[in-house]
RNA sequence: GGGCGGUUAGCUCAGCGGUUAGAGCGCCUCGUUCACACCGAGGAGGCCAGAGGUUCAAAUCCUCUAUCGCCCA
């Protein structure tokens, strides 16, 4: 093995084997449990980022590690087809080979999106290769391929026979460079710097006027109303009479409408039902007419008069100037104000009037309906969300939700399967194709020719690629089944993880399509992960060009360390910030593995299999050292933990835990002190350096994949008594605590004794004693006595203290108390003669410091043991523990003034 | 306007009822045969934003304040 480990050479081969050997496909063994993570669909135009790539990880992490404990692991890969975006980028394509998508056709159009599909549209799941992902390539889906988009059609026309999808003109959002519609979700708001226009409104009377106030005065043009608050005194007696709209010299009444906020403006708004959706419910509630004068182009209509064909902003200028050349502008506030924009192409967008399809979601406090039921999974806890407080993001957002905008006029997507009669005029819903009118059979029809919203097929993928609507085997297995109670069975054999901001776009409706097309929600467990910000803390973004590129990580680091990196030291569905300097210590324990286990190698080498033989199942019943049951003690702790903060969701914990047992406990002490032994010809700790290492492989494999793949294949291949392992460390059980094996007081014993190397190693280096000179030491031990003997030797070594005299119990050697340093470690009294080194009064003054404190400190115990508040409402288990550390600084304060008392003055 | 979150060592973050608050990075001292300088040994560094409250016990729970950030309208 080379001395450091090197990725590139492991990674690529580790992958293949793992491919080859079929280990991503989930068991078929009907015993075992489902496990189920259904990969939320990335784009397909997209690229790996350090999104993705925290997301692949951390669901690898549950697959690999439920895959370990036996369960039927299903991670199921997919994308989606991503219809502005990719239709966008094929757009630009065709341009530039000099052509459009109108001159080509709806066709030709389609078939080149297919063709570059085709070409780039497997990028990101090579990617995801790279990043070890153990998914399921064998059951790789795509929105657009044939089951899902049998279960797309199917859907709408169960919603349309329901009547829970129609067709009707609404007020939508509209984006003029996409030229489709957008749902509410797909429209960001940002604050920008605009103005408030106040403008006069001469009152048809010819008494006075009314002023509005607006952001937008080109919309004034579509104006049909001014409302004002019924409340409001101020305009009293205006309510009823009529207004004349300038420049337009149309007539409009005002209206009284309690939506109207007196504190905004003047008190009265103008109503343009056409392109505003407040206004749009004022005028529905006032029978006022809808007048359109921007087109979907964004710029004026012809109901716009001389400023037709106007772009939208420029007419915004135009306007403004002519209102106040004719002297109905009263003043122009500064105001900062939200703007909606489109998510994909970030134009703003324009509220319009336009006929689409809708979703009829229901509300969220009516049981039967479809936002209803998705409420109450989650607050009647059937999908529990992690962290919880997404809970009351998830039930806030339903509470507000309205109709789903369902309809794209784009060409790239699900084409909506309804067909027009011209006939009759009346419509056809069916998931085949139809060739004739469903009502009066004539065959003069044609097919809506709107595509769904991409995310109207994300919302069904949880059944959608395991085979719904049809009954497969993959959707009676990886899909929760009518019975699946999680009451009984737990939340966590069906998970859905991704980032906290996609929760709405995806997970909302995922249960919200979950439970109406199967009535079973789609997976018990939300788990939701933050954003990844730069070093700054700044949000990556191509445009501020601080986006770290996975792929580029991996090369530099290794996939091992970039995985740990993101996963580690992080709390679930908190933001976190990565550098390279986290990178650089990720790759560091990964290369500290390395040469821990090449330590263990080496040793294996050259000794006797006999000495290695029970290795895998090591017997602490006959006689094993204080060192072998500490580290095996410490070992199954560690395991314990590990698989409780995974059950938890806590992946950070879980892998600081294991970082911390290699690091310290492993290679810090037990190595070390393994040394000692093995140099004196005691092939003993072999075993346990074995066992203890394939251990925490298995637990770390699923943080680390490759790495220990690699290491475990270096070591058991070595090993005898291979009789029924796997042949991957990804296929072999995850290791639990072995309950057998907890030993405190072995524990306790080295904890002190690691304890008083410390000790003289400090003193060492207080009194810069050259490294390899050895000082003799000596130490009164109290109850340890029997401990430290056996212990003696490694002690010697790892402090570098020789001879280390270990005096009779009672035998304090108090000659040596003029010119040696004197440490207390428990009841362990730690002296290292040091003639002419040691100043002695400096040495007083600390250790009166030291009993000061313990005295203190006990005083701080009794006290509050003393308390009958404290005895009685503290568990005893505390309790218990107070009186034990009152012990123990009771033997230390003892021990202090004993040495103090020798101490020459 | 409504909601959520952050404020802990120089920096980035864990910890989220049990009294003695941790890690990584950085910093200081020392160290090159014996797994690893992508390393080892030792060390310095924190009234856990502020103020009240609950509790035998608060960084941790509650209230308010300040400040930064996010989501929804």
């Amino acid at each position: 093995m080379p001395k450091a480990y090197d990725p590139k050479e492991v990674e690529g081969r580790i992958y293949r084997f793992w491919t080859e050997g079929g280990y991503f496909s989930p068991s078929t063994d009907p015993a075992k449990k489902p496990f189920v993570v259904i990969m939320p669909p990335p784009n397909v135009t997209g690229e790996l980022h350090l999104g993705h790539a925290l997301t692949a990880s951390i669901q690898d992490v549950l697959c690999r590690w439920h895959r370990m404990l036996g369960d039927a692991t299903l991670w199921l890969p997919g994308k989606d087809h991503a219809g502005i975006a990719t239709q966008w980028v094929v757009e630009q394509h065709v341009a530039r080979q000099g052509t459009s998508r109108q001159e080509l056709g709806r066709e030709a159009f389609v078939e080149q999106v297919w063709e570059w599909v085709r070409r780039y549209g497997n990028t990101i799941d090579e990617q995801h290769k790279r990043l070890g992902a153990s998914c399921d390539w064998s059951r790789l889906s795509f929105t657009l391929d044939p089951g899902p988009s049998l279960a797309v059609r199917a859907t709408f026309v169960n919603l349309y026979n329901k009547g829970l999808v129609y067709r009707g003109e609404r007020i939508i959002n509209w984006c003029p460079r996409c030229s489709t519609a957008l749902s509410d979700l797909e429209v960001e708001h940002a604050e920008q710097d605009g103005s408030l226009y106040f403008i006069r409104y001469p009152m048809q009377s010819g008494e006075g006027h009314i002023v509005v106030a607006t952001t937008r005065p080109e919309t004034m043009l579509g104006d049909t109303g001014v409302a004002v608050n019924p409340e409001d005194e101020r305009f009293g007696s205006q309510v009823g009479q009529l207004a004349i709209l300038p420049i337009v010299n149309r007539q409009i009444p005002v209206v009284a409408d309690d939506a109207i906020d007196p504190q905004f403006g003047t008190g009265a708004l103008k109503v343009t039902p056409g392109h505003d959706a407040t206004d749009f419910e004022i005028g529905r509630r006032h029978n006022l007419p809808v007048v359109t004068v921007i087109e979907q182009d964004g710029t004026m209509s012809g109901e716009a008069g001389t400023y037709a064909g106007v772009e939208r902003f420029q007419c915004r200028t135009e306007i403004v100037q002519r209102l106040q050349d004719e002297g109905y502008m009263e003043k122009v506030e500064a105001y900062r104000h939200s703007v909606g924009h489109c998510q994909r192409c970030k134009s703003v967008v324009e509220p319009l009037v336009s006929t689409q399809w809708f979703m009829d979601v229901g509300r969220y406090d009516d049981p039967a309906s479809i936002a209803g039921r998705a409420y109450r999974a989650v607050s009647e806890g059937r999908i529990r969300i992690v962290p919880e407080r997404f809970s009351n993001v998830y039930k806030n957002w339903l509470e507000n939700i309205r109709d789903w905008c369902v309809s794209r006029q784009l060409w790239w997507g699900h084409r909506i399967p309804v067909w027009y009669c011209r006939s009759c005029g009346k419509s056809t819903a069916s998931v085949d194709e139809v060739d004739a009118c469903s009502h009066c059979q004539s065959e003069d029809i044609w097919q809506d020719p709107d595509v769904l919203d991409t995310w109207f097929s994300s919302a069904l993928w949880p059944h959608s690629t395991v085979g719904w609507p049809e009954n497969s085997e993959d959707f009676s297995r990886f899909y929760p089944d009518a019975d699946f109670d999680t009451a009984v069975s737990g939340h966590n054999a069906f998970v859905m993880e991704t980032g906290y901001d996609i929760l709405f776009f995806w997970v909302a409706r995922m249960i919200m399509m979950g439970l109406e097309n199967t009535g079973r929600e789609p997976f018990h467990t939300v788990f939701l992960h933050g954003l990844i910000r730069d070093a700054e803390g700044v949000k990556m973004s191509k445009t501020k060009g601080n986006v770290l590129d996975p792929l580029q990580l991996i090369e530099e680091f290794g996939t091992d360390a970039l995985r740990f990196a993101l996963t580690t030291g992080t709390a679930p569905g908190n933001d976190q910030r990565l550098g390279e300097s986290k990178l650089e210590s990720t790759r560091n324990f990964a290369n500290k593995l390395w040469n821990a286990s090449r330590f263990v190698l080496s040793n294996i080498d050259r000794a006797d299999s006999a000495d290695l033989l029970g290795w895998r199942n090591l017997d602490s019943s006959s006689g094993m050292v204080r060192q072998d049951r500490w580290i095996l003690h410490r070992l199954s702790l560690l395991c314990r933990t590990v698989n409780r903060y995974l059950e938890e969701y806590e992946l950070g914990e879980a892998q600081r835990s294991i970082y911390e047992f290699l690091w310290g406990d492993y290679c810090d002490w037990y190595i070390e002190m393994a040394k000692v032994r093995i140099r004196s010809g005691d092939q003993s700790p072999l075993r346990v350096l074995v066992h203890v290492l394939e251990r925490t492989l298995r637990l770390l494999h699923p943080f680390m994949p490759y790495i220990t793949e690699e290491i475990w294949q270096n070591l058991v291949s070595r090993l005898p008594g291979r009789d029924g392992l796997p042949e991957s460390i990804m296929v072999a059980p995850y290791p639990k605590s072995d309950e057998a094996k907890l030993d405190a007081a072995a524990d306790d014993e080295m904890q002190e004794i690691i304890q008083v190397v410390r000790a003289i190693r400090n003193a060492r280096a207080q009194l810069r004693i050259a490294p390899g000179q050895k000082l003799p030491a000596t130490l009164a031990p109290g109850p340890l006595a029997g401990a430290l003997r056996e212990e003696s030797m490694m002690m010697e070594v790892l402090a570098t203290a020789s001879p280390l005299t270990i005096a009779d119990d009672g035998q304090d050697d108090s000659r040596l108390a003029d010119q040696a340093i004197t440490m207390v470690i428990g009841q362990i009294v730690v002296k290292v003669p040091l003639a002419g080194v040691v100043d002695i009064s400096s040495e007083r003054e600390r250790l009166q410091g030291e009993l000061l404190e313990t005295s203190e400190a006990l005083e701080r115990v009794r006290k509050l043991l003393a308390d009958d508040k404290f005895s009685s409402r503290a568990p005893e288990e505390v309790v218990e523990r107070e009186r034990e550390r009152e012990r123990s600084m009771e033997e230390r304060r003892e021990r202090l003034e004993q040495v103090l008392v020798q101490m020459p003055s």
